[in-house]
DNA sequence: CGGCCGCTTGATGAGTGTCAAGCGCCGTGG
DNA sequence: CCACGGCGCTTGACACTCATCAAGCGGCCG
């Protein structure tokens, strides 16, 4: 550890959820205003990470959930063969972890693919707290379940033709942001390419064709990793369900 | 509710968890003998249903996780178009209604694909007893996190080659018979070509042609629903992995 | 300013979906 | 018990989407 990071920590013991401007999206979500300082206390010193570095690694011991306050992060597994998979995106207020639930360590690996700061949630003192908050369990069994829901949304995306993997792609982030006060309109890409190819199951050149081909129909506008989304409702018409 | 259910209720007002030869698999795993105990005053009636009969609609409310005693179900969702989509097949001692968890009302139908018998475990005294047994909380997390594992082993299987993709669902299948103590070589495909291309995001004419491609090749033998496994190694050299 | 990596666009082919037709098994009803 | 009907399965022919290979461009970081 770093001097620091050291000296971080102690002007900062314990972070603060009830200041935190993600609490709606992350664990506080409907937790009394005790309860919430109560959980505050058990969150460790906020940290932050470059582009590129693992917030954890597959195989490494499941020693903590984390919560992610700003910048996105990519989840990736690898088969025996070294490919590798993403498995999802994670955005501030969102949770990661839960690939480590169910055995003694990670399966996946948590790379930022920007700057990031985040907050870590050991399990332990997580579930200890549970038993005096009965909702943190429920909370927590709650967005496991929604990693569910993500599965699921995965096997409906997956057997859909390209062209409307990629606009449910664009239109979920735009949503995303949109519920973080960004704007739904405009955003940067914080993957590359053949992330999104690798997320939705096709190749790069697929994924930049499918971008040119959205921006000569008037759908989008796009310079580089910038979006401007033109026609949300034309490329939800894309869009499964 | 039949005389004969009610009959049946009477002479059997709760489902014993401690005789139950699922217990390693459902549940009961890593509880106390008296933990198992409470769980089991918790667990209704089990029942019985035929093929095709429903254990829970998509859009219903979320009232109650099924542990499945014996037959094999499968999950399905549907979308806006009415396109279904088989998430899961499930077998006996796992638990059912983890799509219920994240919101108010299960996403996905539950359907039996031959005859099966089941317990139910309402969700709210499940939580209840969490809080007197916090391994039991614990335990439910897991086995939620079990799902997200699912799911990221269905992102890897859906890049591979149709191949790959029956011989993994085949090796998984007996390797789900194995442990429950059926014959890992010889079983019953209670689901249809259809269902397991749906499942597989393969066309139904391709599953048959890859079954009959495998019987060639040597690796299995069919005849309509059964399938003997003659060389399982040969089979996981195809998986991925 | 230079090099590298990521992006774009084109040409081609493989893998698999789709359409079509025939078979056979199973359950039903006479 | 047998005949019939239907549905699920199999196999073939063809089309189409998308991956792959290749080459050139451009922006970003060192």
């Amino acid at each position: 550890m770093s001097f620091k990071q050291l000296f971080s920590s102690k002007r900062r013991p314990q972070v603060s959820c009830e200041s935190c401007s993600l609490g709606r999206l992350c664990i506080p979500q409907g937790l009394s205003e005790h309860e919430v300082e109560l959980v505050s206390r058990i969150v460790k010193t906020h940290r932050t990470l470059s582009k590129g570095d693992h917030l954890y690694h597959s195989g490494e011991w499941f020693h903590r959930f984390l919560a992610l306050k700003s910048g996105t992060v990519k989840l990736v597994t690898v088969d025996g063969s070294g490919n590798e998979y993403i498995v999802d995106f994670v955005m501030p207020g969102e949770l990661l972890g839960f690939d480590g639930l169910s055995g003694e360590r990670y399966t996946c690996s948590a790379i930022a693919l920007e700057t990031v700061s985040y907050c870590e949630l050991p399990p332990h003192q997580l579930e200890r707290l549970g038993r005096e908050i009965p909702k943190l369990s429920q909370i927590l069994l709650q967005l496991s379940g929604s990693q569910f829901q993500l599965g699921i949304q995965r096997v409906i995306l997956s057997r859909r033709q390209a062209d409307e993997r990629l606009a449910a792609f664009l239109a979920h982030l735009s949503e995303r942001y949109r519920t973080r006060g960004f704007s739904p309109t405009e955003f940067r890409l914080s993957m590359t390419r053949q992330d999104i190819g690798n997320y939705l199951g096709l190749a790069p050149e697929t994924v930049s064709r499918l971008v040119s081909q959205f921006e000569a129909a008037g759908l989008i506008q796009v310079q580089g990793k910038m979006v401007r989304i033109l026609d949300l409702d034309g490329l939800l018409r894309f869009c499964p369900q």
